[in-house]
DNA sequence: GTATTATGGAGCATTCATGTTCCATAATGG
DNA sequence: CCATTATGGAACATGAATGCTCCATAATAC
């Protein structure tokens, strides 16, 4: 990775942080933020505009990998779930600047493409509830909506130092997967 | 309920649904929602600094007032939440709002503020994890948490017309309490 | 109906983020 | 070591949001 490559980097690590806790936050603090100067985040992001883009694209990129990467469609759902929670907990940043930009909230390409990364999330849902292993009195769009909501409010919790980050991945899974309540005994 | 103070709750409604939306949305945009010419927004709200002020203490007030006329100290917890969720869905802008505002996300004073009007719903949690109708390897805080992520992405999910408003209230309980797994069958 | 109060439009000064250019310096590659 | 490329500081123009003042008009109260 050449110096190039490094310092966009660099732009695009400090901007998903920076903005995602304000994204309004200005440029000149991104790119203090970089260890850069403001001159060089105009050279690779001539405007905002294009620095928000090129910040969406990477985040949807690395959940659609992170996705991917844990196989969502082989073995058991829940095991299946789990490796996902895992690899996607640690995307904590891209996942907040995604959900706080404003940019995002408005543009359709950008919601659908959303879903399209959480495709094979909803494909092992209704997998799930095909082979009874989760409820099916659910629809598959609110579980979606709820897993991903989990992971984000995981994410938060433990960057507001409510709970350990560690512990965020089991958290969000005994929550989503069993719920909060006592589980009825099998009888006795 | 004279002129002005009907002014003024014009004016804090329609902030509530512009900056929940967009939290840098200028202050024309929010007098032109709120029918009203920008001289009498600053009227009443002399810099944009006292209008998110002022948002964010009649968000708070709402959430609290909310939470208490559901009376979460009283009968089954399990109950006591249904409660509170049916009372709180509707607030889904203001609690949008609350989330969304970097003035509320880095005022350690206004995180404080939102965990004392959630601090009814800790104390229920606590209740139902003493009396065995909720499990007990949860942190409260997290649980918390969990919860009231749950509903704003119920809301968040049906201004996006993802599920009907109609259904949140049952949705968010039944994942949250019960989980998203097919609960395991009382023995043959 | 008159007095009082609330409103909103027009205009203005100020501030701040943004986008751009130019040049000197530092890092990299051959 | 030299050529090339990347960087960052300074300076500038622009535009937009903000906060404010003044005045005419509309709504309300008496």
């Amino acid at each position: 990775m050449g110096r190039p490559d490094r310092t966009r980097r660099s732009l695009l690590d400090a901007a998903v942080v920076v903005l995602s806790k304000d994204s309004s936050a200005s440029l000149s603090e991104v790119a203090t933020t970089a260890g850069v100067g403001r001159t060089t985040l105009h050279r690779y992001f001539p405007t905002r505009e294009l620095l928000i883009r090129a910040l969406v694209e990477d985040a949807l990129d690395r959940v659609a990998e992170a996705i991917s990467s844990a196989h969502p469609a082989e073995g058991p759902v829940v095991d299946a779930l789990q490796r996902v929670t895992d690899t996607v907990v640690p995307l904590g940043p891209s996942l907040s600047f995604l959900h706080a930009e404003p940019e995002v909230y408005n543009a359709r390409d950008l919601i659908r493409r959303w879903y399209e990364a959480l495709e094979p999330v909803a494909q092992a849902i209704e997998r799930g509830q095909a082979d009874g292993s989760l409820r099916d009195d659910l629809p598959v769009k609110w579980v979606v909506d709820a897993y991903a909501g989990a992971i984000l409010t995981a994410w938060d919790t433990a960057d507001e130092g409510r709970i350990w980050l560690q512990d965020a991945p089991r958290l969000v899974m005994t929550t989503i997967v069993q719920g909060i309540a006592t589980p009825p005994t099998d009888a006795p």
